[in-house]
DNA sequence: CTGTTGAAATTTTTT
DNA sequence: ATTTCAACAG
């Protein structure tokens, strides 16, 4: 067999579409693919079909959502490598690769290649990342400074103050702009913005640290410089985007900088799954992707391989009522299945209960709890069902939400390491001196400047004279981080020592401790697994474990566990049997986004993104009845209102029941004794926890 | 200045 | 429920 029949065989699985996407030359090519056709498989058959082609890995750029995405891409292009190798076996054409392909997210690849090239522009090689939490600390400490914190009206809250900056990043606006478009109630403070923003700007290049806006804007300017830029050109011979509707207008240039002709450029995405748009991703870079690549071939997938039939219709039927109109027509040669569920349920307890109760029916039917997900809006609408699969056992883990490194322990430890890193990390100092007993803002703040002051050398600390309280604790703190910053001992021993420095501490500090203890054993456990100390900080804050189990390592291949995670998180994957609950008003479309048309439509998307995750079974829950938390004479009751992205027409491609009726065929028009009947039961269930 | 206490305000999504 | 802010005691 000939490379040329080889490679046939190994394309023979994609469809014709598919096929022309993954041959197509070094002309700018946009896929535009729609839910579940195919989307990862055709980048991966690219990737290898250039390889093949005598690309080298190493000039190969694949840049991807989430370094999830980008781990499992290249697995699975080695495995189309090897089938290729197979194929052509006794010809000996396939020439083993030595480097590998450069894969990861926008932000984890600046940072490669700013710890490389970074000095061009005059970056210390010491950097350290600070996430979201971080730079919100860092500005709330500016904000204080200036004094900024105490005037008669409310100043915007640290949060919002980020937001407004990062948007001015992305989407490289003006801040009057930005405030005007985005931030209307914020505008009257336009000026002192502009004074804390300039104060951040100097005050991190001082600190020696980049927020994530700046991973993607010092990349940015990096390949504006003519040594380091065309060296990246040079190396980057072919850029593969996936997700590109949910890039920025700064990503976009930076691809643009990366391939001013959009030769080798390859991006794939979906108009219909933009969901970032709170992160300044805009829809307009792909459809403007043609016009600024003139050449541009565009290949279209509409050939769903995801979901049956019933899934499709009523997924289209959703994205069919958006306001914009999307070109793709999804079809599907699936077989027929069950028509999609839309379940009214009493309370939330009954969604909880009707969830588990089909989740378990699934699993002895032989599907996996792997292979089903509960998706939901906002991370806090799982709670009530994780209480009670923690009652019931039932393995699950969950995605988004709080993640375990920013639970406050595991940062304190990682501040220890920062510091050591880059003893001019304000943020990482601040945060650990005032662990310190005695030690608060002020007194920080002077050890830091103290510690600034000598560069960075922390024998400076050994003279310094702390508070009373901190007396004893002080030498010992100083050997600690004077140690780790030279680096002592490998990396899990590094975290061992700070462990030992810290663990009495955490009983002061915290609630409780024994649990977040055994979080930090985990923590020096895997360290062992980073190159070293910088690699092993950036790839943390970068890409965040979601929890304990995830950091443990990956999952011993026969546990199986149920999936929850929000639809953001949810991006790209897919299960057998989904659930989506809380679809009702207000927690979709979140109460949050309908202030504006394009906020409503962007909720519209994500209840799409939700529905188009199914294989086979695709539930929709929504309670009637919510329980307001925050009234505090509590015990309020709430009316919902189902998600307004299912009016009648949509909601006819359901079989709708209640929550109650035990079986389908007890389905459509309850008789209202019974609904009744289950509302009081409900009720007497609550009313019980006040003794139970 | 630090650490604590009480009152008030605020609840999305994430690299 | 949690976080943030102001006021006060040590």
């Amino acid at each position: 067999m000939d490379d040329h029949a080889a490679i046939d065989e190994v394309l023979s699985a994609l469809n014709p579409p598919q096929r022309e996407a993954v041959q197509h030359g070094e002309g700018p090519l946009l896929i535009v693919a729609g839910a579940g056709t195919g989307k990862t498989a055709t980048l991966v058959h690219r990737v290898a079909w250039l390889i093949a082609q005598g690309v080298g890995p190493g000039r190969i750029l694949l840049l991807t959502f989430t370094r999830r995405a980008a781990a499992e891409m290249l697995r699975r292009v080695d495995g189309v490598l090897r089938k290729l190798h197979a194929a052509q076996a006794g010809h000996g054409g396939f020439r083993s690769t030595g480097t590998r392909v450069w894969g990861g997210t926008f932000h984890a690849i600046a940072t490669r290649l700013l710890r490389r090239y970074g000095k061009a522009i005059g970056l210390a090689p010491g950097f350290t990342i600070h996430d979201r939490t971080d730079s919100e600390d860092f500005l709330n400490v500016i904000r204080t400074e200036l004094g900024l914190a105490k005037t008669d009206r409310r100043f915007p809250k640290k949060g919002t103050c980020l937001d407004i900056y990062s948007r001015c990043v992305n989407a490289r606006q003006q801040l009057a702009e930005v405030l005007a478009l985005h931030f209307p109630w914020c505008k009257e403070w336009e000026d002192e913005l502009k004074q804390l923003f300039d104060a951040y700007v100097d005050r991190k290049e001082a600190a020696s640290v980049l927020d994530y806006d700046d991973l993607l804007l010092y990349w940015h300017a990096l390949l504006s410089d003519p040594q380091a830029g065309s060296a990246m050109r040079k190396q980057f011979e072919r850029v593969l985007v996936d997700e590109y509707q949910d890039t920025n207008i700064l990503q976009a240039e930076i691809l643009y900088q990366l391939s001013p002709d959009g030769k080798g450029l390859t991006v794939v995405g979906d108009d219909a799954q933009s969901i970032y748009s709170f992160r300044a991703a805009t829809v307009r870079n792909i459809f403007d992707f043609p016009k600024h690549y003139p050449e541009t071939t565009i290949v279209t997938l509409e050939q769903n391989y995801r979901s049956t039939q019933p899934i499709l219709k009523a997924t289209n039927e959703v994205i069919g009522l958006a306001a914009e109109r999307f070109t793709k027509n999804l079809w599907s040669e699936r077989a027929e299945g069950d028509r999609p569920l839309l379940v009214t349920c009493e309370a939330e307890d009954d969604q909880a209960e009707f969830v588990i109760r089909r989740i378990l029916e699934h699993r002895e039917a032989g599907i996996d709890l792997r292979r089903q997900a509960v998706l939901f809006r906002a991370s806090h609408h799982s709670m009530l069902l994780e209480a009670e699969l923690v009652r019931r056992n039932i393995p699950f883990h969950k995605y988004g939400g709080l993640k375990f490194v920013e639970t406050a322990h595991v940062k304190d430890l990682m501040a220890f390491l920062r510091l050591a890193e880059n003893p001019r990390d304000l943020v990482a100092g601040t945060r650990i001196l005032g662990l310190l007993p005695g030690v608060g803002a002020q007194k920080a703040r002077q050890m830091m400047d103290l510690l600034t002051g000598s560069g960075g050398d922390f024998a400076a600390w050994k003279q310094a004279k702390p508070p009373k309280a901190a007396a004893e604790i002080w030498p010992k703190f100083v050997a600690l981080v004077a140690g780790l910053a030279q680096a002592e001992g490998d990396l899990p021993a590094q975290v061992h020592r700070v462990r030992k420095f810290y663990d009495p501490l955490l009983a002061e500090l915290y609630d409780n401790p024994h649990p977040r203890s055994r979080d930090l054993e985990q923590l020096e456990q895997i360290a062992s697994r980073y190159r070293d100390r910088a690699t092993m900080l950036a790839e943390i804050t970068l890409d965040p474990p979601s929890s304990t189990q995830d950091l443990a390592g990956p999952p011993i291949l026969d546990e199986d566990y149920l999936v929850l995670s929000t639809i953001h998180s949810a991006k790209g994957l897919e299960w057998d049997s989904v659930y989506v609950i809380h679809a009702s008003d207000g927690n979709i479309p979140s109460d949050m986004s309908t202030g504006s048309p394009e906020g409503t439509e962007e909720e519209r998307r994500l209840f799409y993104v939700a529905l188009t995750r199914a294989k086979r079974w695709l539930y929709v829950l929504w309670p009637m009845r919510y329980y307001q938390s925050w009234g505090s004479f509590s015990d309020r009751y709430g009316f919902a209102q189902l998600t307004r992205f299912l009016p009648e027409p949509a909601a006819k491609c359901f079989h709708r029941v209640t929550s109650t009726a035990l079986d389908e065929d007890a389905d459509r028009d309850e008789p209202e004794g019974l609904r009744a009947q289950c509302t009081s039961r409900s009720i007497r269930k609550r009313t019980k926890r006040y003794w139970s």
